[in-house]
RNA sequence: GUGGUUGUAGCUCAGUUGGUUAGAGCAUCAGAUUGUGAUUCUGAGGGUCGGGGGUUCGAGCCCCCUCAUCCACCCCA
């Protein structure tokens, strides 16, 4: 057969490894340093952890898996009628009962929601493992990638959300990724709903005015219109679309307009807590009025990150929900979290080559294999080395030197060390530097000496 | 889920209106070179042209199906 990789998967060598591990290193270390701790989940969680936690798009993207021992005889006729319902669009346990993780929050709460006795509160953890969407793959997508996320479970705070958008910064910078982070809540949209009589229609309302930048003014009233919005009501919306500025300008705009509202007041605080928390300027923090986000479960502040000079989709995102342990029986833990996506990450510092250079790491030296009773000997001396921390190999055969040296260099191997017959009766070597082309005769006994210098 | 793109050697790609035995560069291996590497020279191996079916005297090229890929939409990291 021939071997292929499954839709929108990718296999990961060393190269690709280290700069991927540059960036999760980054990332780990910025949320140990503001007191997060780490957590692993199964990949696997109950379908019914999963379902109905991500919208109507996103539990279609789930992955599921059939249940094993379907082919059991005993079993054919009811599974034939599962299957069935299957078909009309529901979800049987029989026939499937688990699903691939889709997501880092959700196994997040349910974990916050079984154990939330024992947890120190607020419960603030990071977690850092691959999640998978039933998506068609293309730019910036796959069908497996790496999540982080840092979230906040047990405090209404917003000193936490001010936090994790630090977080943003501090990660982007240390990166070198120029971004723009934007932030908005959920409850101006809620306001901005109720302000146009739309309550039921918040959802359409967030998707439409999400795509302003994208598709312009024009088709966002089209598309409001088509959701069954009237004249009047897709006024206000242009109206709110068309409050522009500074944050401080935006922030006064919306206190007039949402004045008699009490869910547009609450957004606006929050903003201006952020913002004031921070204190740093609107180029590194911009209110984003059309920011919606899709997921269902934020109720508060929420925050996406784009790069700056790069065409890609939103490279971190995340927000505050006030109830997601509720989902699980468990009312009154709030959370607050962001979410950074490496493999965007990863594309964007390709593209704008933000790599450091000396990223590769190559082991320091290479025995060369002269033969049967040299390589003997050098194997020795290799292992004396290893002993002392140094990472060597000896070539795995006896082969002409132009070989060897051609290994050596493609492997990223700093030294060559020679060992013949010559060098064994003299009890010395030839310690070559790959790099400089220099090289020297050094005493076996100077060897270990070389090197830990 | 919808629409489009591309698929030829390990990799990157040429391949004319359908016409003999499908090519190049890089990579690999061997030799010039039995102790000194990114250079050079010589030679070699490597292909069911993504897969299946059809049209034709004849298909890498045309038609149908299928798979994969990349891109866009939807949605999202």
């Amino acid at each position: 057969m021939k071997p292929t990789l499954p839709q929108g998967t990718r296999d990961f060598a060393a190269p690709t490894i280290r700069k991927r591990e540059y960036i999760l290193d980054t990332i780990k270390t910025v949320f140990e340093l503001y007191g997060f701790e780490p957590l692993e989940t199964p990949a696997i969680e109950n379908l019914e952890t999963v379902t109905g936690k991500y919208g109507d798009e996103g539990d279609k993207l789930i992955f599921k898996i059939l249940n094993n021992g379907l082919d059991n005889p005993a079993k054919h006729r009811q599974a034939k009628e599962d299957f069935e319902k299957i078909l009309q669009g529901k979800n049987v346990k029989t026939l499937t009962e688990r699903a691939l993780r889709y997501d880092l929050t959700i196994p997040f709460a349910r974990y916050v929601a079984m154990n939330y006795a024992q947890l120190t509160m607020p419960y603030k953890r990071y977690q850092m493992q691959p999640v998978w969407r039933a998506d068609r793959p293309q730019k910036g997508r796959y069908r497996e990638f790496y999540q982080c996320d840092a979230d906040v479970a047990g405090s209404y705070s917003l000193i936490n959300d001010a936090e994790l958008a630090d977080i943003y910064l501090t990660v982007f910078k240390r990166l070198g990724i120029d971004i723009e982070l934007k932030i908005n809540s959920r409850k101006i949209l809620t306001a901005l709903a109720a302000l146009c009589n739309g309550d039921n229609k918040m959802m359409s309302i967030t998707v439409a005015i999400d795509k302003l930048n994208k598709i312009g003014m024009d088709k966002v009233k089209e598309e409001l219109e088509k959701s069954g919005l009237g004249p009047r009501q897709i006024k206000i919306i242009e109206d709110y679309l068309n409050i522009r500025g500074s944050n401080e300008e935006k922030l006064g705009r919306l206190k007039t307009l949402f004045s008699n509202n009490e869910d547009g007041r609450k957004g606006i605080e929050e903003l201006e807590f952020i913002l004031n928390q921070l204190t740093i300027n609107d180029s590194l923090l911009t209110i984003d009025l059309t920011l919606a986000r899709g997921l269902n479960y934020y109720t508060g502040i929420i925050y996406e990150v784009k790069a700056k000079n790069a065409v890609m989709g939103s490279i971190g995102g995340g927000g505050r929900y006030d109830d997601l342990t509720g989902l699980f029986g468990v009312p009154n833990i709030p959370g607050v979290g962001i979410s950074f996506g490496v493999d965007r990450i990863y594309d964007v510092m390709e593209e704008l080559n933000l790599f450091p250079d000396k990223m590769q790491k190559g082991i320091t030296a290479l025995f060369f294999n002269m033969g049967k009773e040299e390589s003997k000997f050098a194997f020795q001396q290799m292992q004396q080395l290893r002993n002392n921390g140094i990472s060597c190999e000896l070539y795995h055969e006896p082969a002409k030197m132009d070989k060897q040296f051609k290994y050596a260099a493609k492997k990223n191997i700093k030294y060559a060390i020679i060992i013949g017959s010559k060098e064994m009766q003299e009890q010395n070597c030839v310690v070559k530097d790959l790099a400089k082309n220099e090289q020297q005769t050094i005493a076996l006994t100077e060897l270990q000496n070389y090197f830990t210098k």
